[in-house]
RNA sequence: CGGGGCGUGGCGCAGUCUGGUAGCGCACCUGUUUUGGGUACAGGGGGUCGUAGGUUCGAAUCCUGCCGCCCCGACCA
């Protein structure tokens, strides 16, 4: 992309409304704009990693063996009259009524949905195990919505739900979905560390949640020190091996980590004082095992082996996708803006021309641009007739992982300039030679 | 939802106390100049001051209602 051509509103000026660093950086790289409380346009740099971040959550899903399908925004009131969350679950829940006087409303999560899809076309034990799932636009009426897009009211969110025989096999659902989350957060540059959780209104007994460490985060985090240290890696996973799934659980789950609502003083005490956390996280998601509450309250049956109709066992699984983009950044990011990790960054990288019009600087930026495309990459050329200052400003606050600077002095000696945004240095290599390594860099992704 | 605060060009703000018909910086447009870390100069466009009503000769400014947004708390991917 020539950055000339597209749109890219960046602001020198810190938003007044915006407090924390995500969000002061969202608004000032152009990334998104505020349309209500808590609800977002997101502007295409914004949009871009939005749609990055969504790919590899959809990549590691079916992975994983999952199924992707799309599920509306605006569901039935009637279907959560049959589950009896219509009248649980209270203000967050936006409540539309139709031109016929019909009761809707705007979904918060897709329990009841689902459920009604399973039951409608699953009546065999034989189709089970079933998990399905998809990234939707969900809406929670939030007292108050802040810090952007981490606690907005519309967000985008995966939601998976798994539909088992019976609670071994759940479990093993359940597992499975530790171990692909791990694998997902990775992949964006995060450390998402499992914490046994609290399960609210959607209810059951097993539930871990997964959190970034932060300043920012809202909730309360204990954890042993030696969570942090675990590390998925790049480890071969089989997802049907109910053994390994499970052993990779244990490693992950087995050290003390929770969130507040499930802290326990004494079992947190037992460890050596130095290996003792206090610290905050922002949640990027939650996996829950909720057995048959659903399945019981709706009919979700399937016939058994004997003939007999079985309530079958459910849990469900989110991913906070839109959030994931403040949290990315709350994780990631210094006194001059974003620092995107490879795996979601909008744009691979970005070339700066440092004097536009100059014919020698405009070929050689030219070239690099269409080697990095033919190679599959995005690059970003900031081919504006600007000042350098205020190129690099810009670079910065975008946050693109890595530069080609491209001047006539440079060129001169037949040189360009690579700088890593996150260490800042820079080497002087032959235009060749950075592109290669900028290729080498993402060969892996 | 309780407590607090704020609505003045796209963004950040001054002006409100003490009423006299709107200003600054950034951004934007034109020209010249400049260009290796947010160039300089000159000219220019853009605002019914959130909204409705009231007081007044006259309201951004005073009064009332409404709307919107932000912050602190209790709740949540």
């Amino acid at each position: 992309m020539r950055l000339s051509r597209y749109f890219l509103p960046v602001l020198k000026e810190d938003p007044a409304d915006a407090q924390i660093v995500s969000h002061r950086y969202m608004l000032r790289a152009g990334m998104i704009k505020q349309a209500q409380a808590g609800i977002y346009s997101w502007l295409p740099l914004g949009f871009k990693v939005l749609k990055r971040i969504e790919e590899i959550v959809h990549e590691e899903q079916i992975r994983a063996g999952h199924i992707p399908m799309l599920m509306p925004t605006l569901q039935s009131a009637d279907l959560w009259r049959e589950s009896g969350r219509y009248e649980d679950y209270g203000e967050e829940m936006l409540r539309i009524t139709d031109r016929h006087g019909r009761d809707m409303l705007y979904g918060p999560t897709n329990e009841e949905l689902i459920t009604d899809i399973f039951r409608t076309h699953v009546s065999s034990y034989k189709d089970l195990p079933l998990t399905l799932y998809h990234i939707q636009w969900k809406f929670r009426d939030e007292r108050r919505p802040r810090f952007g897009v981490m606690r907005g009211r519309e967000f985008y969110m995966k939601d998976g739900y798994n539909f088992d025989l019976d609670k071994a096999a759940a479990m093993h659902a359940y597992n499975r979905h530790l171990v692909s989350y791990l694998r997902t957060y990775e992949r964006m540059g995060l450390q998402a560390i499992p914490m046994r959780a609290d399960s609210g209104p959607i209810g059951g007994d097993d539930t871990h949640e997964f959190l970034v460490l932060a300043e920012t985060g809202e909730s309360e985090v204990f954890y042993d020190s030696a969570v942090t240290d675990l590390s998925f890696g790049d480890r071969a996973i089989d997802y049907d091996d109910v053994a390994q799934c499970q052993s990779i659980l244990e490693e992950f789950t087995s050290k003390y980590a929770r969130t507040d609502e499930t802290h326990d003083e004494a079992l947190f005490n037992d460890l050596p004082e130095a290996r003792r956390k206090v610290a905050r996280g922002i949640e990027v998601g939650q996996i829950f095992y909720f057995g048959t509450k659903y399945s019981e309250a709706m009919g979700a049956t399937v016939q058994g082996p004997d003939g007999k109709p079985v309530p079958v066992h459910m849990g469900s699984h989110g991913i906070g996708v839109s959030r994931l983009v403040g949290a990315i950044i709350e994780a990631s990011h210094d006194e001059k803006g974003i620092i995107w990790p490879e795996g979601v960054t909008p744009f691979h990288c970005g070339i700066v021309n440092l004097k536009q019009g100059d014919e020698a600087a405009d070929k050689a930026c030219e070239n690099l641009y269409e080697q990095l495309s033919n190679a599959g990459l995005e690059p970003l050329y900031d081919d504006r007739d600007e000042r350098a200052g205020g190129k690099f400003a810009t670079m910065d606050l975008i946050g693109l992982p890595w530069r080609i600077t491209v001047g006539p002095r440079g060129l001169k000696n037949g040189v360009v300039e690579l700088t890593s945004r996150k260490t800042g240095e820079s080497e002087e290599l032959t235009p060749e030679a950075a592109v290669a390594k900028v290729i080498l860099i993402y060969a892996g992704s």
